[in-house]
DNA sequence: TGGATATGTTTTAGGTTTAAATATTCTAAG
DNA sequence: CTTAGAATATTTAAACCTAAAACATATCCA
């Protein structure tokens, strides 16, 4: 054994608890972005962070989607996605239609004044994550992202259970 | 306007959609993790994940925390930690103190009870991260870590405010 | 002493999951 | 073709988490 592995205490860190650091690093930043994004979309738009995840979804999808197809997207439960839909709904932003093939589903899509403030809540949601984010140049946001990408997927489809 | 710049479509992103690329990547990996790590809890000891950390936040203090200094700590509302901490004494997991020299304040501590549950659960708790994050190694999760350390606690703080 | 500050709880509104209930569609045996 | 059972889509109910604001005490300090 060599001497200078003894030295450096990181490389002495077991690599179970240098992960553990990390999950908790992983986290805490997310929390204190999310936690700063929802603070301004409900002072500046009145909007909770989850209506505008649903509106977000909603904007790609001209169409609309299902309430399946929002809870799988999302990665929330069905249920769960009842009661935002219920009030975003009620605020008239989204608006339910019965598909004409199934009736068991329920298509929801944005309305015109659904969209319209989207638009800018969307506008100033990338300009308040680029400002977040600022210390992230290129590159390493591309590598940080190639390191994330995916890992969401593998871990509640295929990923390794213990 | 030279022709190889406009072959690279990454290159041609722009930096502020490359960090909200980026925020969707950590807001994704972390909340299939915390979905994965929640189920386990609930599954193998029947608690919640603020439970768990609560607890966990406890055991690096044997003579307790005050509700605020939890508050603080774990970065939620302390009206929050209220109802937290009422389940936690009806499940006979921790108590509360009242302190001598300040009767506004109260100290909430792990019971014996609770120490001994918790350590079984922080042992299954590593492990498992130490599972979800397998594709880690030391060297790419240090390299992480460096680029998120400090992040959350720019936001929240002197971070640049709009 | 009296106002400002600090600590904790309660209330209100919304978000979240799980489990169960309801309704519809699909499938396959008869 | 019919129909029983499985599978799918959504909602509801119960329990818990969450933040913000109002409130009640208690402490501090000028």
């Amino acid at each position: 054994m060599n001497v200078a592995a003894k030295i450096k205490p990181k490389a002495a860190l077991p690599l179970s608890k240098q992960r553990l650091r990390l999950w908790i690093r992983i986290l805490r930043a997310a929390r204190a972005i999310e936690a700063e994004v929802r603070d301004r979309l409900r002072i500046n738009f009145d909007v909770t962070l989850p209506q505008f995840d649903v509106m977000a979804a909603l904007e790609r999808k001209p169409d609309g989607m299902t309430m399946t197809e929002l809870s799988r997207f999302l990665m929330v439960s069905n249920g769960n996605v009842t009661g935002i839909i219920d009030r975003l709904v009620t605020d008239k932003l989204v608006v339910r239609q019965a598909p004409a093939n199934d009736r068991r589903a329920i298509i929801v899509k944005l309305t015109t004044r659904g969209l319209k403030d989207f638009t800018a809540m969307a506008k100033a949601h990338q300009g308040w994550v680029d400002n977040l984010l600022s210390e992230f140049d290129a590159a390493e946001a591309e590598t940080l992202i190639e390191h994330l990408d995916g890992l969401s997927g593998r871990i509640r489809n295929g990923g390794t259970r213990s």
